[in-house]
DNA sequence: CATAGATCCTGTATGC
DNA sequence: TGCATACAGGATCTAT
Protein backbone atom coordinates (compact mmCIF):
# COMPACT_ATOMS: atom_id res chain seq x y z
CA UNK A 1 0.00 0.00 0.00
CA UNK A 2 2.05 2.98 -1.09
CA UNK A 3 1.83 5.62 1.27
CA UNK A 4 4.31 8.84 1.10
CA UNK A 5 7.87 7.04 1.15
CA UNK A 6 6.61 4.84 -1.06
CA UNK A 7 4.87 7.73 -3.65
CA UNK A 8 8.28 9.33 -3.22
CA UNK A 9 11.05 6.74 -4.06
CA UNK A 10 8.40 6.29 -7.02
CA UNK A 11 8.80 10.17 -8.06
CA UNK A 12 12.31 9.50 -7.68
CA UNK A 13 13.05 7.12 -10.45
CA UNK A 14 10.42 8.93 -12.68
CA UNK A 15 12.20 11.85 -11.99
CA UNK A 16 15.59 10.03 -13.14
CA UNK A 17 14.25 8.20 -15.92
CA UNK A 18 11.43 10.50 -17.79
CA UNK A 19 12.40 13.92 -17.09
CA UNK A 20 12.73 15.86 -20.40
CA UNK A 21 11.42 12.68 -22.64
CA UNK A 22 8.85 13.36 -25.35
CA UNK A 23 6.02 11.26 -26.01
CA UNK A 24 5.21 9.47 -28.89
CA UNK A 25 2.13 6.98 -28.32
CA UNK A 26 -0.18 6.34 -25.32
CA UNK A 27 -1.92 3.14 -25.13
CA UNK A 28 -4.90 2.78 -23.14
CA UNK A 29 -5.71 -0.49 -22.30
CA UNK A 30 -8.19 -0.16 -19.53
CA UNK A 31 -10.68 2.42 -19.25
CA UNK A 32 -10.97 2.31 -15.41
CA UNK A 33 -7.22 3.50 -15.16
CA UNK A 34 -8.29 7.10 -16.80
CA UNK A 35 -10.47 8.67 -13.99
CA UNK A 36 -12.54 12.01 -15.07
CA UNK A 37 -10.31 12.59 -17.57
CA UNK A 38 -11.68 15.89 -19.63
CA UNK A 39 -10.74 15.06 -23.54
CA UNK A 40 -8.44 11.94 -24.68
CA UNK A 41 -5.63 11.09 -23.09
CA UNK A 42 -3.86 9.98 -25.98
CA UNK A 43 -4.34 12.87 -28.13
CA UNK A 44 -3.24 15.50 -25.09
CA UNK A 45 0.11 14.08 -24.53
CA UNK A 46 1.04 12.68 -27.69
CA UNK A 47 4.01 15.12 -28.58
CA UNK A 48 4.26 16.80 -25.35
CA UNK A 49 7.85 16.73 -23.50
CA UNK A 50 7.52 15.74 -19.62
CA UNK A 51 9.28 18.91 -17.62
CA UNK A 52 9.74 17.09 -14.66
CA UNK A 53 8.01 14.76 -11.82
CA UNK A 54 6.20 16.23 -8.53
CA UNK A 55 4.42 14.83 -5.53
CA UNK A 56 1.80 16.45 -2.67
CA UNK A 57 0.99 13.27 -0.16
CA UNK A 58 0.67 10.23 -2.18
CA UNK A 59 -0.48 12.21 -5.92
CA UNK A 60 2.29 12.60 -8.72
CA UNK A 61 2.10 14.66 -11.64
CA UNK A 62 4.36 15.02 -14.44
CA UNK A 63 3.72 18.76 -16.10
CA UNK A 64 4.26 19.17 -19.33
CA UNK A 65 7.06 21.76 -21.08
CA UNK A 66 5.50 24.69 -22.89
CA UNK A 67 2.12 23.74 -21.22
CA UNK A 68 -0.12 24.12 -17.75
CA UNK A 69 -1.60 21.21 -17.65
CA UNK A 70 0.48 17.45 -16.36
CA UNK A 71 0.04 14.18 -16.24
CA UNK A 72 -1.55 13.33 -12.49
CA UNK A 73 -1.28 9.49 -11.10
CA UNK A 74 -2.65 8.11 -8.16
CA UNK A 75 -1.21 4.84 -7.10
CA UNK A 76 -4.35 3.47 -4.78
CA UNK A 77 -3.42 0.17 -3.45
CA UNK A 78 -1.87 -1.73 -6.10
CA UNK A 79 -0.39 0.83 -8.65
CA UNK A 80 2.53 0.98 -10.25
CA UNK A 81 4.56 2.90 -12.70
CA UNK A 82 7.14 1.00 -14.21
CA UNK A 83 9.74 1.94 -16.48
CA UNK A 84 10.41 -1.04 -18.82
CA UNK A 85 12.08 -1.93 -21.82
CA UNK A 86 9.90 -2.01 -25.16
CA UNK A 87 10.76 -5.82 -25.47
CA UNK A 88 9.45 -5.88 -22.26
CA UNK A 89 6.36 -8.47 -21.81
CA UNK A 90 3.18 -6.91 -20.41
CA UNK A 91 2.47 -6.90 -17.34
CA UNK A 92 -0.96 -9.06 -16.70
CA UNK A 93 -2.56 -5.99 -15.08
CA UNK A 94 -0.95 -3.36 -17.50
CA UNK A 95 -3.36 -0.24 -17.85
CA UNK A 96 -1.48 2.54 -20.00
CA UNK A 97 1.51 2.46 -21.65
CA UNK A 98 3.63 5.54 -22.93
CA UNK A 99 5.97 5.65 -25.47
CA UNK A 100 8.68 7.90 -26.26
CA UNK A 101 10.77 9.70 -29.42
CA UNK A 102 13.74 8.16 -28.36
CA UNK A 103 12.75 4.77 -28.31
CA UNK A 104 13.98 4.01 -24.90
CA UNK A 105 12.57 2.06 -21.77
CA UNK A 106 8.43 2.95 -21.97
CA UNK A 107 6.75 4.40 -18.80
CA UNK A 108 3.98 1.84 -17.72
CA UNK A 109 0.92 1.95 -15.24
CA UNK A 110 0.32 -1.59 -13.84
CA UNK A 111 -2.57 -1.69 -11.74
CA UNK A 112 -3.94 -4.80 -9.90
CA UNK A 113 -7.20 -3.61 -8.18
CA UNK A 114 -7.47 -0.54 -10.55
CA UNK A 115 -8.02 1.75 -7.06
CA UNK A 116 -4.74 4.01 -9.08
CA UNK A 117 -5.57 5.92 -11.91
CA UNK A 118 -3.69 8.62 -14.24
CA UNK A 119 -5.47 11.81 -16.02
CA UNK A 120 -4.46 14.75 -17.52
CA UNK A 121 -5.36 18.10 -15.31
CA UNK A 122 -4.91 21.81 -15.35
CA UNK A 123 -2.08 23.59 -13.09
CA UNK A 124 -2.91 26.09 -11.12
CA UNK A 125 -1.12 28.36 -8.33
CA UNK A 126 -0.52 27.04 -5.23
CA UNK A 127 -0.01 28.81 -2.08
CA UNK A 128 3.64 28.92 -2.37
CA UNK A 129 4.58 30.48 -5.76
CA UNK A 130 4.42 26.98 -7.67
CA UNK A 131 1.85 25.40 -9.13
CA UNK A 132 0.22 22.21 -8.96
CA UNK A 133 -3.18 20.22 -10.93
CA UNK A 134 -6.35 21.65 -9.93
CA UNK A 135 -7.92 18.11 -8.51
CA UNK A 136 -4.90 18.08 -6.02
CA UNK A 137 -5.70 21.22 -5.13
CA UNK A 138 -7.89 20.61 -2.09
CA UNK A 139 -4.83 17.99 -0.86
CA UNK A 140 -2.96 19.92 2.57
CA UNK A 141 0.60 19.69 2.12
CA UNK A 142 2.47 16.51 3.47
CA UNK A 143 4.67 16.34 6.59
CA UNK A 144 7.72 16.34 4.44
CA UNK A 145 7.09 19.26 2.28
CA UNK A 146 8.94 22.50 3.35
CA UNK A 147 6.21 24.91 3.60
CA UNK A 148 3.86 22.31 5.37
CA UNK A 149 2.32 24.81 8.20
CA UNK A 150 2.49 22.88 11.49
CA UNK A 151 0.59 25.65 13.75
CA UNK A 152 -2.47 25.67 10.89
CA UNK A 153 -2.61 21.99 10.47
CA UNK A 154 -2.65 21.25 14.73
CA UNK A 155 -5.55 23.97 14.28
CA UNK A 156 -7.74 22.57 11.56
CA UNK A 157 -7.51 19.57 13.28
CA UNK A 158 -8.87 21.05 16.95
CA UNK A 159 -11.47 23.26 15.30
CA UNK A 160 -12.65 19.62 14.10
CA UNK A 161 -13.85 16.72 16.57
CA UNK A 162 -13.48 13.80 14.91
CA UNK A 163 -11.53 10.49 15.66
CA UNK A 164 -7.59 11.44 15.65
CA UNK A 165 -6.94 8.00 13.04
CA UNK A 166 -9.84 9.75 10.84
CA UNK A 167 -7.96 13.02 10.65
CA UNK A 168 -4.45 11.37 9.93
CA UNK A 169 -6.00 9.62 7.01
CA UNK A 170 -8.16 12.64 5.66
CA UNK A 171 -5.66 13.67 2.84
CA UNK A 172 -7.25 17.29 3.14
CA UNK A 173 -5.87 17.82 6.68
CA UNK A 174 -2.54 16.16 6.24
CA UNK A 175 -1.63 14.04 3.03
CA UNK A 176 0.58 11.25 2.40
CA UNK A 177 -0.76 9.19 5.53
CA UNK A 178 -1.98 5.92 5.13
CA UNK A 179 -3.83 3.39 7.35
CA UNK A 180 -0.47 1.80 8.29
CA UNK A 181 2.09 5.07 8.86
CA UNK A 182 -0.90 6.24 11.08
CA UNK A 183 -1.07 3.13 13.28
CA UNK A 184 2.76 3.26 13.72
CA UNK A 185 2.63 7.40 14.60
CA UNK A 186 -0.12 7.05 17.29
CA UNK A 187 1.35 3.85 18.34
CA UNK A 188 4.95 5.61 19.07
CA UNK A 189 2.89 9.05 20.31
CA UNK A 190 0.84 6.30 22.40
CA UNK A 191 -2.62 8.09 21.40
CA UNK A 192 -5.63 6.20 21.08
CA UNK A 193 -6.66 6.86 17.23
CA UNK A 194 -10.20 6.93 18.80
CA UNK A 195 -9.25 10.18 20.33
CA UNK A 196 -11.02 13.02 19.20
CA UNK A 197 -9.43 15.64 17.76
CA UNK A 198 -11.50 18.36 19.60
CA UNK A 199 -10.33 17.15 23.34
CA UNK A 200 -6.63 16.72 22.49
CA UNK A 201 -3.71 19.24 23.66
CA UNK A 202 -2.18 21.22 21.08
CA UNK A 203 1.07 19.79 22.24
CA UNK A 204 -0.16 16.29 22.10
CA UNK A 205 -1.10 17.06 18.43
CA UNK A 206 2.54 18.37 17.72
CA UNK A 207 3.78 14.95 19.18
CA UNK A 208 1.56 12.86 16.81
CA UNK A 209 2.77 14.62 13.53
CA UNK A 210 6.43 14.86 14.62
CA UNK A 211 5.94 10.88 14.74
CA UNK A 212 4.44 10.58 11.64
CA UNK A 213 7.01 12.67 10.22
CA UNK A 214 9.82 10.64 11.76
CA UNK A 215 8.36 7.25 10.62
CA UNK A 216 7.71 7.88 7.30
CA UNK A 217 11.34 9.83 6.83
CA UNK A 218 12.91 6.71 8.25
CA UNK A 219 11.04 4.92 5.66
CA UNK A 220 11.92 6.72 2.93
CA UNK A 221 15.83 6.63 3.94
CA UNK A 222 15.70 2.95 3.88
CA UNK A 223 13.81 3.26 0.32
CA UNK A 224 16.42 5.66 -0.86
CA UNK A 225 19.16 3.25 0.11
CA UNK A 226 18.39 0.50 -1.77
CA UNK A 227 18.07 2.81 -5.04
CA UNK A 228 20.61 2.47 -7.63
CA UNK A 229 19.05 -0.92 -9.45
CA UNK A 230 17.25 0.72 -12.73
CA UNK A 231 14.09 -1.29 -12.89
CA UNK A 232 13.42 -1.95 -9.29
CA UNK A 233 12.23 1.24 -7.39
CA UNK A 234 10.27 2.25 -10.28
CA UNK A 235 8.78 -0.83 -10.02
CA UNK A 236 7.48 -0.28 -6.41
CA UNK A 237 8.14 -3.93 -5.29
CA UNK A 238 11.35 -2.43 -3.48
CA UNK A 239 8.77 0.46 -2.52
CA UNK A 240 7.84 -1.86 -0.47
CA UNK A 241 10.65 -1.45 1.77
CA UNK A 242 11.03 -3.45 4.94
CA UNK A 243 9.32 -1.10 7.13
CA UNK A 244 10.29 -1.63 11.13
CA UNK A 245 6.80 -2.03 12.40
CA UNK A 246 5.72 -1.48 15.95
CA UNK A 247 1.57 -1.83 15.71
CA UNK A 248 0.57 -2.35 12.17
CA UNK A 249 -0.03 -6.09 11.45
CA UNK A 250 1.22 -7.08 14.94
CA UNK A 251 -1.78 -8.37 16.19
CA UNK A 252 -0.91 -10.53 19.06
CA UNK A 253 2.70 -9.74 19.23
CA UNK A 254 4.10 -8.05 22.31
CA UNK A 255 3.61 -3.98 22.38
CA UNK A 256 7.55 -2.61 22.35
CA UNK A 257 6.71 -0.51 25.19
CA UNK A 258 4.76 -2.60 27.35
CA UNK A 259 5.36 -5.98 26.48
CA UNK A 260 1.14 -6.43 26.43
CA UNK A 261 -0.48 -7.81 23.58
CA UNK A 262 -1.24 -5.74 20.38
CA UNK A 263 -4.57 -5.55 19.76
CA UNK A 264 -6.56 -5.50 15.80
CA UNK A 265 -9.60 -3.68 15.24
CA UNK A 266 -12.40 -2.68 12.92
CA UNK A 267 -11.78 1.11 11.85
CA UNK A 268 -13.48 2.59 8.91
CA UNK A 269 -13.70 -0.51 7.13
CA UNK A 270 -10.04 -1.61 7.41
CA UNK A 271 -7.87 -2.45 10.41
CA UNK A 272 -5.92 -0.87 13.07
CA UNK A 273 -3.83 -2.30 15.20
CA UNK A 274 -3.06 -0.55 18.71
CA UNK A 275 -2.16 -1.39 22.21
CA UNK A 276 -4.62 -1.06 24.48
CA UNK A 277 -2.74 -0.58 27.65
CA UNK A 278 -0.67 2.55 26.03
CA UNK A 279 -3.19 3.49 23.42
CA UNK A 280 -6.16 4.58 25.44
CA UNK A 281 -8.85 5.18 24.08
CA UNK A 282 -10.17 7.68 26.54
CA UNK A 283 -10.80 10.66 27.56
CA UNK A 284 -12.68 11.17 24.68
CA UNK A 285 -14.21 8.07 24.19
CA UNK A 286 -17.98 7.88 23.20
CA UNK A 287 -19.82 5.62 25.41
CA UNK A 288 -20.60 3.03 22.92
CA UNK A 289 -17.12 2.27 21.87
CA UNK A 290 -15.21 -0.83 23.25
CA UNK A 291 -12.10 -0.73 25.06
C1' DC B 1 -22.10 21.96 6.77
C1' DA B 2 -20.03 18.25 9.32
C1' DT B 3 -19.51 13.68 10.14
C1' DA B 4 -20.15 8.56 9.40
C1' DG B 5 -20.50 4.81 6.52
C1' DA B 6 -20.61 2.42 1.96
C1' DT B 7 -18.34 1.51 -2.23
C1' DC B 8 -15.10 0.49 -5.89
C1' DC B 9 -11.62 -3.82 -7.20
C1' DT B 10 -9.20 -8.60 -7.48
C1' DG B 11 -5.69 -11.81 -5.78
C1' DT B 12 -4.67 -14.32 -1.74
C1' DA B 13 -5.72 -16.62 2.46
C1' DT B 14 -8.74 -19.06 5.36
C1' DG B 15 -12.83 -21.92 6.78
C1' DC B 16 -16.04 -25.63 6.29
C1' DT C 1 -10.88 -30.87 -3.29
C1' DG C 2 -13.87 -27.17 -3.96
C1' DC C 3 -16.61 -23.61 -2.98
C1' DA C 4 -17.63 -19.57 -0.17
C1' DT C 5 -16.18 -15.95 2.54
C1' DA C 6 -12.93 -12.61 4.55
C1' DC C 7 -9.41 -9.47 3.82
C1' DA C 8 -6.22 -5.80 2.03
C1' DG C 9 -7.49 -0.05 1.92
C1' DG C 10 -7.24 5.29 -0.71
C1' DA C 11 -10.36 8.28 -2.13
C1' DT C 12 -14.89 9.44 -3.31
C1' DC C 13 -19.64 9.21 -3.07
C1' DT C 14 -23.94 8.94 -0.41
C1' DA C 15 -26.63 9.22 3.72
C1' DT C 16 -27.80 11.20 8.03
Amino acid sequence: MPELPEVEVVRRGLAEHVTGRKIKQVEVLHPRAVRRNIGSLTDQLVGQRIRCVSRRGKYLWLPMAGHQFALVAHLGMSGQLLVQPSGAADEKHLRVRIDFVDAGPQLRFVDQRTFGWVMTAELVPDSGGGHLPDIVSHISRDLLDPAFDEEGCITRLRTKNIEIKRALLDQALVSGIGNIYADEALWRAKLGGRRLTGALPAAKIRELLKHAKSVMASALDQGGTSFDALYVNVNGESGYFDRQLSAYGQEGEPCGHCGGPIRREKFMNRSSFFCPRCQRQGPGRRPQDKV
